[in-house]
DNA sequence: TTAGGGTTAG
């Protein structure tokens, strides 16, 4: 058409637009963009709405915006487009205000507009606004699959799963697979196990229900169910899907279970970037450095077609280094992810960095990374101040410490965690004063350190009682121990 | 002609 003819309009571009996005193939969707412009086909505003998903697609969170706020007029479907667009780049709190300046702009929702706004109160825990939201879906009076699956996501991400169910109760719309994964799902999250396996049992096994799952295994350290659910995996002929066998893999890492893990990612056929980033964190998290810097030099060797790692890698690497005392390769690779593989160090990188040099005494070289960071244009994160905190209590450097510490509380005050740290780090110099001094802030603000905790699983085989794991448990998080 | 719900690594 192209070639042949010269009456081409936004029409024309919007479904070429569409295919580029699905083709995921950037200098396509770019070269058809220029076309656009050249043509001046550019402005409409169904061209710019394909061109904000476009954008979006493509991880151009930026440029997507702009399509966005180069629109004269914007109707609820160019709205509804942005809404996901921040949702895709993980923005749910930035999809809340764009959602707000909707209702004061007076623009009417639509049921995709409601649909985005409930994932963004569901990932951003927006509990209250979650629930007026759900009170506006009841006055539409729409009972639409997709609005009421939504809701049911929604509710049980933030631990009301009998809110969740009462939504599948009451339904007077139709039911599909989606829904019944999103129940599957919440349930596993909020450990109502018979549910779960009740509703499981509705629909044929499939890949996406199974992996949410074994997630939820993950985060509970339930091996108990996670090798039953491993087991229907393997019956039901799923161990080539990568995606599902990387939970599995990551289902026994989260619960101790090193060996296993690595059995499962030594018989995954197509390991993607997160097969091997899960277990190289696998071994670093169990203390295993070396293993886990040799996996890494494997998923750089030939073996691996081209998998590249990226940065969740990157800090895997660098955390498994943290954790056995790793200096000079911590050091090395610090600095090796951004020559060889362009990646730029993200806070928790320097973080991490900071503590790995604070551990081994070098606490100049720690302080040397903040003109880097200046450079950069990185600010400092909270978890890089407790790093500078806890290598100032380590290398008993009063002066920088005090500096971290302000900094620290000032930027994060209602962080137990960052109370322990400073706590210790003015114990170890010897300020008692400012111990004192910070247990009454903490009174005084409210601010309760999470209990700390441990945990033995035990099942009865007959007359006979046999350990299965065991655990500790700390702020939420379970540790093998 | 453009927008929506469920799944894996920090």
């Amino acid at each position: 058409m192209h070639c042949t003819r010269t009456d081409l309009n936004s029409y024309t571009f919007t479904p070429v637009l569409t295919a580029c996005a699905a083709l995921l193939d950037p200098k396509r969707g770019h070269q058809v963009h220029a076309l656009m412009i050249k043509l001046g086909v550019d402005c409409e505003i169904v061209a710019k709405t394909a061109l904000i998903d476009l954008y979006s697609k493509y991880g151009q969170l930026g440029d997507s915006v702009s399509a966005f706020y180069e629109m004269r007029y914007r109707d609820v479907v160019a709205w509804n487009a942005i809404l996901s667009s921040y949702l895709r780049h993980g923005l749910p709190r930035k999809a809340l205000e764009l959602f707000a300046d909707m209702r004061k702009e007076r623009v009417e929702f639509s049921e995709f507009t409601l649909c985005s706004a409930l994932k963004a109160c569901a990932s951003s825990r927006a509990c209250q606004q979650g629930k007026q939201i759900h009170a506006v879906v009841i006055v539409m009076g729409r009972d639409l699959v997709v609005l009421s699956t939504a809701l049911i996501n929604f509710y049980s991400h933030l631990g009301q799963i009998d809110a969740a169910m009462k939504i599948y109760r009451t339904l007077s719309c139709r039911t599909d697979d989606v829904m019944f994964n999103t129940l599957i799902s919440g349930c596993f999250r909020n450990k109502r196990y018979d549910a779960a396996l009740s509703i499981m049992s509705l629909i044929r096994p499939n890949a996406v229900a199974l992996t949410s799952a074994l997630s939820a295994c993950s985060e509970n350290s339930d091996i108990w169910i996670g090798k039953q659910i491993h087991g229907v995996v393997i019956r039901q002929g799923f161990t080539h899907d990568t995606q599902l066998s990387n939970a599995v893999l990551d289902m026994y890492a989260k619960c101790g279970k090193i060996r296993e893990a690595s059995l499962v990612f030594d018989r995954i056929a197509r390991k993607d970037v997160v097969s091997w980033t899960s277990m190289i964190d696998a071994y670093g998290v169990h203390g295993y450095g070396a293993e886990a810097i040799d996996l890494f030099k494997r998923m750089e060797g030939k073996e691996n077609n081209d998998v590249l790692p990226n940065s969740v890698s990157f800090l895997a690497v660098l955390s498994a280094c943290a954790r056995s005392g790793l200096v000079e390769q911590g050091r090395k690779y610090f600095y090796m992810f951004q020559e060889k593989y362009g990646l730029v160090p993200a806070p928790e990188h320097y973080a991490c960095f900071i503590d790995i040099l604070g551990r081994a005494g070098q606490i100049e070289e720690a302080w040397s990374l903040f003109p880097g960071m200046v450079d950069k244009n990185i600010k400092p994160s909270p978890a890089v101040w407790a790093a500078v905190v806890n290598a100032c209590r380590i290398n008993l450097d009063v002066e920088r410490g005090e500096f971290a510490a302000k900094c620290l509380i000032q930027l994060e005050p209602n962080n137990p965690g960052n109370y322990v740290a400073l706590s210790n780090f003015f114990a170890a110099i010897g300020r008692w004063d400012s111990v004192d001094a910070l247990r009454s802030i903490m009174k005084r603000r409210g601010i309760m350190k999470g209990e700390g905790g441990s945990w033995v699983t035990m099942h009865k085989f007959g007359d006979k009682i046999q350990h299965e794991h065991s655990g500790t448990a700390s702020f939420g998080n379970l540790q093998e121990v």
